[in-house]
DNA sequence: TTAAACATGTAAGCTGTTACATGATTTA
DNA sequence: TAAATCATGTAACAGCTTACATGTTTAA
């Protein structure tokens, strides 16, 4: 399926930059819903340059340093896009320890229980919070061709996502402390 | 991490099972939020009973066909136990391809998006109406002991998490609407 | 009697993480 | 001048998927 590959693409589609910068991208927004070791780029990087899907100039920085400024080829774009119009099947959902953790929670007390549920509201909390400050940059929804409505949709995708968490995390508290 | 080991875990202290069982398990409720190939579970079963955390019992189905009956140990719950009690941090969210495919959308024409989108609600609001179904079921909270309260908790989980789903790609079509 | 479901495994390959490995440039 | 950041790679290993491989039992 290689969502990598695409993934990377569609950034280099956004602008050229390096394998450090793809790296940074991936920890930052996009990192809400995907992410990638600096290894893993690399080496993504050099079968999509194999591939022709991309392309780099070397440009110095100082006296010696090597950088290799990526950009995305037309062909490159012609598989991004085909990729980004496949209309593909929702198939298994997404894994995620800590609920694997609750659906075998009853063989824990109760009260660890509760620690951890208020553990994690308090992180969740903490994330929502961070992307909601992030997301007072928008005054308005921006223009849904350009670059910013992507990061705009995704961060309220993330925003909804932790909000729904710390719900859920909520009434498995309730649940819990009228057990007490 | 392991978690599968722990998933086998957790599910063969509620019952003893064979690994087809354990299979089909994979794509019941514990789906929502884990999911393995038989392929995996019968290596992995192999590893935890060299590790001593399960055994079996060959029970005879028919005339010939051997079943192994996988059940716990001590070691096994011992080692269970010691891993619900973690609480880990959150780490990188879980990864999701139709929101890296939306993060890039607008390189996508509008109306191409809006079929897109409309199609992903469709496909959740059914994913939600057939949980909500079986989460009918349910006419109370069951006590947190059992293990139906884990099966429960893990549904209203899923529930939430597909309408909160839902309900972003509502609010994304409606920015591609106001953009035709 | 035949199709569906039950039942168990292995092998090859892809995806992703951790650790190894190195060095330059910028900022405090 | 030291620490943080920039910058690029490889190797070993863990996790997971797809395909291969085989055979039995049950229900229609």
């Amino acid at each position: 399926m290689r969502v990598l590959k695409y993934a990377i693409l569609g950034l280099l589609n956004r602008h050229t930059m390096t394998g450090y910068d793809l790296a940074k991208d991936f920890n930052y927004e996009l990192a809400e819903f995907w992410h990638a070791k600096h290894s893993q780029i690399y080496t993504e990087l050099k079968k999509l340059y194999e591939e022709g899907l991309v392309t780099y100039d070397i440009e110095i920085s100082g006296e010696i340093l090597e950088k290799k400024q990526y950009s995305i080829t037309e062909a490159g774009k012609e598989d991004l896009l085909r990729w980004l119009h496949k209309d593909e099947l929702i198939g298994k959902t997404a894994k995620d320890v800590f609920r694997v953790r609750m659906y075998f929670s009853n063989f824990l007390d109760v009260e660890s229980r509760i620690k951890l549920l208020e553990s994690q509201k308090m992180q969740h909390t903490k994330r929502r919070n961070t992307l909601m400050k992030t997301s007072e940059q928008y005054s308005e929804v921006p223009d849904v061709s350009s670059d910013r409505f992507g990061d705009f949709i995704i961060l309220e995708s993330a925003i909804m996502r932790e909000q729904g968490l710390i719900d859920w995390i909520d009434k498995c508290i309730g649940y819990c402390k009228n057990a007490l």
